[in-house]
Formats: structure tokens, sequence, C-alpha cells
DNA sequence: GCGCTATTTTTTGCATACAAAATTCATTTG
DNA sequence: CAAATGAATTTTGTATGCAAAAAATAGCGC
């Protein structure tokens, strides 16, 4: 009984503060190239050194920071080279993802899927930005999951995570967008009709186009200050 | 001048650690499922718990090990399960890797692999097994390269270290080991003819093989550790 | 003798302390 | 005034210490 009333001793501190750290990241809270100063974070995190340099660590291996040999770690730089090639792995693990799950949805999950494609529909009818992205995001997670392959799914998680930071509050054209919502359409029915080979193709396009828009909007809208940001080191 | 002399301070302490590790790891020196136990290892290695925590922090984010909360670490279970799903990625990314490579690769990088090829036709011809893995290793990693994608390379290396614990000398049957050549053959050709669809399709049905002779190699000769080590937890 | 609980021991997790390296800043010199 | 040099400061890297949690062990009751 009382064992649900201090139930949860929650997640270890570094795991916490990894969390954090990787929130602030993606936010862009933690500018690209800028210093991580320990002392610095864990005054705000108010943590001590030692965890916060050992989420410091698992971010590395992430991929989210770079260690720099006695002068600690740099949020990584997102050079339009850097974009590109991460892109196209993710275009790699979200291909082959839509090619199992295609292999392997159940019925629950393609029914889950399909009211989310309709929920975000209407987010796109209403041009709720946010909801769409939301569902978005929630739906590739979905086909994801349908595939059933849990060092898969912890893969794209890693890699997926350094794009976050790119896409968050990112206005598409309407043409790209409709695009968008068509090739999510494909989706749908390739799941449904259990086409892996239809599911790739449409997972690679997707993400290709991806790439375009988040390009584009890297490149024109200089003003943008992820923009400026990936020019000036470009 | 004298900064030759005492050029190279070494890579930090943590960064040390996490490599002797890694090695322990893949060559089993640290059993699946064992319990890393941080006075002993701290004692082995001859460094502080501080850095040696870094180190294996940095490993559990590439899914060497795993971590317990309040329990320390472990080295990961390689359960059939867990085999199946990384070569499935591994697949995934070696196909990826084929298919840009015949996009890419220069002739300088065309020459040295099939200098290479030709050099594992010698270890296979006179049955050179640890000569013929080296070479293998060596190819396939070059192939990678010449997909021209430092992303890919990295997720590469990280999902092939989880797979290194269970390639290390294993007595291939003769039938599967030609097969293997077989499709390295087909691999030069492809990336001679720059045929990224032919390339994909050899190194997909390539890495397939190769999760058939590792499942077979753990299914029948139960005798060996490896094997029963499997079979225990699976 | 067996199972359960309490206590000791070990081990992990975090914080602090100290050493080495890098950065900054002031001073000096050309 | 610029550049360079050297000291002071900051910052990273590692070791140690202490508290809490888990594991092992011993004691007790049945």
């Amino acid at each position: 009984m009382s064992a649900e009333i201090i139930p949860i001793p929650r997640a270890s501190l570094h795991e916490q503060v990894a969390s954090r750290l990787r929130q602030m990241l993606v936010e862009n809270r933690i500018a690209p190239g800028a210093k991580l100063n320990e002392r610095e974070l864990s005054d705000i995190l108010n943590v001590s050194r030692t965890p916060l340099r050992e989420a410091i660590k698992m971010l590395a291996a992430e991929g989210l920071v770079e260690l720099l040999p006695n002068r600690g770690a740099i949020a990584v730089e997102l050079t339009e080279a850097n974009v590109r090639n991460t892109f196209e792995v993710m275009a790699g693990l979200e291909a082959q993802s839509g090619e199992l799950a295609a292999q392997r949805i159940t019925d629950a999950e393609l029914t889950e899927i399909k009211a989310m494609h309709f929920e975000m529909l209407g987010a796109y009818t209403r041009s709720d930005l946010p909801g769409y992205y939301r569902l978005n995001a929630a739906i590739h997670s979905a086909i994801n999951a349908a595939a059933k392959n849990p060092v898969l799914t912890a893969t794209y998680g890693q890699v997926n995570a350094r794009l976050q930071a790119l896409r968050f509050r990112s206005n598409q054209d309407q043409d790209k967008w409709r695009d968008a919502v068509d090739e999510h359409e494909q989706m749908v029915a390739a799941l449904s009709a259990g086409d892996p080979v239809a599911m790739r193709a449409v997972m690679s396009m997707h993400l290709a186009h991806k790439l375009d828009t988040v390009i584009r909007q890297l490149h024109d809208a200089g003003s943008s200050n992820l923009a400026s940001q990936l020019s000036s080191k470009a």
C-alpha cells in the first residue's frame, strides 16, 4: 500500500540531466557550436558536475555534442553537409521501417495509424501547424513501432534526435505541405495493401522532400537565426 | 621543436577506458549478462571510478551495456531476437552503404577494393580464416567509406560493434563460405558497373546469409560456450 | 531443517577536493 | 601601438569521500 506513496524514486540523476540537456539542445536553447560550460550547467540544473559529465558523455555517444579533449564539449554544428548526411541516414532508416511495417503491421496498429492520419488531415485543413507536427511525428513513430524491431527503433530515435533541432517551428510553404500530406495518404495505402516495396518508395521520397524543404528554409530566409547560424559555419 | 617530444598527451582517460571496455565486451572477456563491477574494473584498469563510470555511460548510449538503476551496468544479452534485430538494422545500413557507394565510389577506391578482394580470395583459397575475416571487414569498411557519409559511417560502426562479439572466431562451413565469396564477387561487379540497385540487392542478400550462418552456429554446436550462453537466455 | 527477518557488508550514486590544462588578462618590449 | 610573454584565473579532468540503496549474511522463529 504505502509502496504507492513513494513509488518512483525517479530516474537516476544523470539520466534526468541527459534528458534536460537533450531538450535544451533540440530546442536550440544551447546554440550549435556553443560550449557546454560545466560549472554553469551544473548551476542551472542544480546538480554536481559528476552526473552532469556522465550525461554529457552519453550525449556525445548519441552524436548530439562533440567532445574536445581537455576543452569540454560543444553542441554539434549543423552544417549543410551534416544535415544532408543525417537526412540521408534517416531516410534509409525510415524506408526500412516502412518496408518492415508493411509486412508486420497488425490490424489494430493500422487502424490507429489511419485514425491519426485523419486527425492530421484535420490539423492540415485548419492550418494548425503545431498539431500537424505532433500528429506527423506520432504517425512516423507508430510506423516505426509497427516494424517490430527495437534495435531499429533505438537507432531511429538517436538519429532523429539530431534532426529535431531543425524541425521545430519551420513554416512550410503550402505546396510542399500538400505534397507531404499526399505522401502520407500513399503511406496509409501502402500499409493497408501490405506492399513493402511501395512503402519503401514512399518513405524514401517523403524524406527526400523533407530534406529539400529544410535545406530551402536554411538557404532563403537568411534572416532566420537558425539559417544564419548555419550559413556562418557551412 | 620540443613539441614533438611530448606531443600526444594521449586521449583522455575515459576515452581509453571506453576503448578497452569495448574490446573486452567484443572479445567476450566480459560475458553477456555479466555485471560490470566498478571497483573491480577500476582496479584492473588502474583508474578511479569517475572516468570508468563516464566510459560506461558512453557504452550504454552505444548499446553495448545496459544500465540498471541503482544496480550498475551489465553487458547486453545476445538473445536470438536481439541478434536478428541487430542484423536486420545492419543489413539496412550495409544495403544503403552499398547503394551509395555504387554511385559515389572513386576509381582509386574501387581499385583498392578490387585489390583487397583478390587478397581475400587468396586467404579463402588457403583457408586462412583470420586473414579472410580481416580482409572481409576491411572491404566492408571501404565500401562504407566510399558512400561518403560520415553519419552513416558512425551509425554503421555503432551497430556493427554489437555484432563483433558474435563474429569472432566462427568456423564457417565450406558451402556458406563459398557463397559469401561469390557475393563479394558480385559486389565488386556492381561497384565497377556503378549499379546501385544491384549493389543494394547483393548487400542485402549477403547480410541475410550472414545472419543465417550466425543463427545456425548458435543453434547447433550447443556445446559452444557462446551458443549455450545464448540459449540459456533466449 | 527451512523460511523469514534483521543486520552487516558491499556497491552504486552523487558531491566535493585537488591537479593539470587552457584561457584570459596584464605587462612588457620592439 | 602591436605583438609577445608571463602570471592569474578559469575550466576541465581525475581522485577521493560520503550517503543511500542493494546484496549478502547471520540470527531467529517455526
